[in-house]
DNA sequence: CCCAGATGAGACAAGAACGTCTCGTCGAGA
DNA sequence: TCTCGACGAGACGTTCTTGTCTCATCTGGG
């Protein structure tokens, strides 16, 4: 081949191994690096060829989550229309994510990161941006601030997630149950 | 001594021990036996004659936290005014306890307890059953189920006292952050 | 048909953590 | 004062994981 370094067909699907290391982490953070290879159907030591270490792994995880979680707050248009509604397509686009994202944020309650942190709290500042714009164009309180918002975001979609793999909830219902929760919450329309 | 098989001062506080664990391990779910041990201010040695090993440690930390849980529903009295003010003196009571619950509800994730699991099931029950009465009462909307809802509250409690711990949140707002977000959600009072 | 590249399987050593043990020390009670 | 019990420190062997290595196999391209 003359150009781009790789170009078979798919012996080695790169997204493929990291996806199903997500599922497999989400659920056993201890697991093994051969349970991670057999979990994506490879070799223990393909799995090295690729991914120098455990370290390499999580890092490359942490990356893709990072990604897709961006990739879903530029799809939502956080600032077209409603705030109410901007919450429920960021809720929907990140549906596919859920899984890894909640796994990256148990994860980084230690990891003292270096660059990956950069990452995160350019994003958490997108979502508290996103919810204090809520609150100034008065859709949201301002009794819970921006920060416990986001933080409480991301918990409602980890236990959603969670929900959804135990079988408690619905995946069809992923987004309605934390837009609902979170933006209307469980007491009853208190009469008017 | 006559009775009660050990009753000298303290040279070993069981219970304190497992505090330090707790505070440890849900900061650092991979800990080490001789991390836990420092962190309590005892040696490896002590530590291993009170636990016979890991597994047994976590099991007393998730019987000390079904303990507490299950104290905390007792003291709540979820049953004695509105649901609304039930949630709130069970948060309140539970606040002490949100680190230890937090490791737990991640821990158990995957870990398929055999007894264990039956503690939580009883203590999801009941909770569970709480958020029921709530509905039939006229309470609580009836879209969100009360699984759900349950899970939802363990996911804000451990949301919260992770935004506390990173000083993100006031402690003593704790109780007001989840129960307001919970109930009535981050709408604002969609005017009248 | 032959060759290069990548994979899977397995061997190997290094390191970490565990669980057990012994030993020296210290404090409380007899 | 003496003795018993528990502790801290540390050594030791075992187990598990990791990271690297080699080798046989397979596939696609020349």
């Amino acid at each position: 081949m003359s150009h781009l370094g790789y170009c078979r067909l798919m012996p080695f699907d790169h997204e493929q191994v990291l996806r199903s290391a997500a599922a497999l982490l989400t659920r056993k953070s201890t697991a093994t690096m051969d349970e991670v290879a057999r979990a994506a159907g490879i070799g223990r030591a393909t799995l090295h060829r690729h991914f120098a270490g455990r370290d390499a792994l999580v890092g490359a995880l942490e990356s893709l989550g990072i990604q897709e979680f961006e990739a879903a707050l530029d799809a939502a248009g956080l600032d077209e229309g409603s705030a109410e509604d901007g919450l429920r397509r960021l809720i929907t686009a990140v549906q596919p994510s859920a899984g890894l994202l909640s796994f990256l944020v148990t994860e980084n309650q230690l990891f003292e990161g270096d660059d990956v942190d950069e990452g995160w709290s350019r994003l958490d500042a997108r979502v508290a941006a996103f919810f204090r714009r809520g609150q100034e164009r008065g859709e949201f309180r301002i009794d819970l601030t921006p920060a416990w918002l986001t933080e409480a975001l991301y918990g409602l979609i980890g236990s959603c997630a969670w929900s959804v793999q135990a079988g408690r909830v619905a995946a069809q219902d992923f987004p309605h149950m934390i837009v609902e929760l979170l933006l209307g919450g469980a007491r009853r329309s208190v009469e008017k």
